[in-house]
DNA sequence: AATAAAATTGTAACTATTACAAATTTGTAT
DNA sequence: ATACAAATTTGTAATAGTTACAATTTTATT
């Protein structure tokens, strides 16, 4: 993903958000940096551009993104939210070492049904060593 | 499950966990009380029993419980944490309307690999409507 | 019964997040 | 461009779950 300003904005439109700086800033980064990041990751990554910079700001706009499906709010069992532009159905897999965060696809057989319930959403994470730490643990 | 006080506390042993009347108490509580509670949940259903407890006391078991895979934590995306005493793995539905937490198995044959990584454990969890409030809702 | 070790308590600290009012920026109509 | 209204952004204070830690109480050992 590589948009430019009218495009990001265009985006947001799309989801009924009014495109303003912050919101655009936030898009940016979260579309060039797909590490699924927390409000204080985001909050650094953009806060040299803008020196008025408030932490509210990112949870506002979060949260709207949030609300409109611009993003998907993730929860790895740390204290801090992380956020995904990614919002298909995907599992997470978490290196329990140097603590990165790997997409994959979700499994063939897994459950989409069960009976008598309404899925709205699941969410599929796994937990352990990624391939560079544990090859490094040999 | 319905054991007595000399079950319970083999089963901590067991654990390498040194008996005391709040690990008991709490132990009893969460197999009596398979609702995957929260540390209030188990400081409100033990506090009558015990005049001074104190909900440290409570952290302080639920963490040496989890160290010693008496338990295990869930994450569903609520502020609190909760504690499910069957350790086995399995999968967790919220009603997003009542609240309620549910088990259900996971396939026999989930797809337990990726390859290069070593997974230590999964969580797998659902939203949606339960039975009850699906049915309400019509 | 005296002492040591461990468990429990209570308070204070910490941190992520939200509430909310004030200030700033943006958009609109004259 | 100017004045006004609406929306966004900011900053501070409040909230809530959890942990740190020292003091107290309980339990175990000699």
């Amino acid at each position: 993903m590589d948009l430019n300003n009218g495009e990001i904005m265009d985006y947001l439109r799309e989801k009924d958000i009014k495109p303003s700086s912050i919101r655009i800033k936030v898009l940016k980064y979260l579309m060039d940096n797909q590490i699924h990041p927390t409000v204080d990751d985001i909050y650094k990554g953009i806060g040299d551009d803008i020196p008025t910079l408030s932490r509210t700001s990112i949870y506002n706009t979060v949260n709207l993104f949030k609300q409109n499906g611009v993003v998907v709010e993730i929860n790895l069992g740390e204290k801090e939210s992380r956020y995904d532009i990614n919002t298909k159905p995907h599992g997470h897999f978490k290196c329990e070492k140097c603590g990165n965060i790997y997409d994959f696809p979700l499994p063939e057989n897994l459950n989409k049904k069960l009976s008598n319930f309404t899925i709205n959403r699941m969410s599929i994470n796994y937990y352990g060593l990624c391939p560079d730490c544990r090859k490094e643990s040999e």
